[in-house]
RNA sequence: GGUGCCAUAGCUCAGUUGGUAGAGCAACGGACUGAAAAUCCGUGUGUCCCUGGUUCGAUUCCAGGUGGCACCA
């Protein structure tokens, strides 16, 4: 029988966990999770990872499974839900790839061009010329280093060109030397379905689930990793703004209220990334019926 | 009940000596290959409360109405 992996993706608080557990028992599947920050043992109330009873009622992945401390990212979670995922098709037909990290979905559905990890050295240098120097010095240098590159990357955004000068440099070849452009393929079917409801609901929703984590004791959670907050894993919403508000910038009033404003935004930015990929189909939240019948008809 | 002040974007408010308007915040649209809950780019979305008057022309001036606020009863 062909395999089938099931996306169920969509922008932040709508309701994924629950409709995949719906899914997932109906189709006798596990749970792949595919969140950049639900991975971090560290972090619990902040990134919303299933409860208890959620996590019992279907086998869940990559939850709370690596450290704040590890120096994460897409590649390595496609090198490492790949195998996951191998191994668990010996097993099931059916997985669901669960989650809104946009580019983690993409890693395993399309996979991402082999390269060197940056090296953080190199990095921390690149950093210290954009403060010193400015983006105008990091451009002339990928002018240099990476033409091609040059005419295609978007000139304002400094995490671009600095990934791809450490890249250029660690290898002595040009970063888009390394890009095929060309989508991997998989060896299973991937069916992708988003959620996604009235605009006005969502963000209600959002607001609501911020109150509730404040009130779960998020401000506890995120005092409890404040010593860590320079690593590229706490830059999350639901932490910055309370780290600011611990450094006396802003008062908690104003965190909480941030932090809303910012889970809004982080929903419209994934809703527009998964606009774009017309293989989605949508569904409201509510639906998982619908949702079922169709995937029925997908399947097999 | 009387008097005064106010009514402009989702909110808080500018402004137009009469030629249909703009800031902040919010919101919305987009980009995206090892930081992706990251990083970056773009957009004013409006019966200027309603009705009438004056005027070539009213959001602006005048009158009345409605709503809000304040004070006096």
């Amino acid at each position: 029988m062909s395999k089938t992996l099931v996306v169920i993706t969509g922008p932040t608080g709508i309701g994924k966990t629950e409709v995949s557990i719906k899914v997932a028992r109906h189709f006798n599947a596990e749970i792949v999770s595919a969140d950049s920050r639900q991975i971090f043992k560290e972090l619990n109330i902040g990134t919303a990872v299933p409860s208890e009873e959620e996590l019992a009622a279907v086998p869940h992945h990559f939850i709370q499974s690596h450290s704040v401390e590890e120096n994460y990212n897409a590649s390595r979670y496609e090198t490492e839900a790949l195998k996951l995922i191998d191994e668990l098709f010996q097993q099931k037909d059916v997985l669901l790839l669960v989650g809104g990290s946009m580019l983690y979905i993409d890693a395993i559905c399309k996979g991402i061009d082999v390269m060197p990890d940056a090296d953080p050295e190199v990095r921390a240098a690149l950093k210290q010329q954009l403060e010193e120097e400015g983006l105008e010095s990091l451009r002339l240098q990928l002018k240099k280093l990476d033409p091609d590159y040059y005419k295609k990357v978007d000139l304002k955004n400094p995490n671009r060109i600095i990934h791809a000068l450490e890249i250029s440099i660690q290898t002595g070849k040009p970063y888009s030397s390394f890009r095929s452009d060309t989508p991997k393929e998989r060896p299973f079917n991937i069916i992708k379905i988003a959620l996604n409801c009235d605009r006005q609901v969502l963000h209600n929703r959002i607001n609501l689930r911020v109150d509730k984590m404040m009130e779960a004791g998020l401000e506890a959670e995120a005092r409890s990793v404040l010593h860590k907050k320079h690593l590229n894993s706490l830059n999350t919403v639901g932490y910055q703004e309370l780290f600011a508000f611990f450094n006396g910038e802003i008062s908690r009033e104003k965190a909480v209220e941030l932090i809303k404003r910012n889970s809004r935004r982080y929903a419209r930015k994934q809703i527009t990334w998964f606009r774009r990929d017309e293989a989605v189909k949508w569904f409201e939240p509510t639906e998982a019926a619908e949702i079922i019948n169709w995937l029925e008809t997908q399947i097999n």
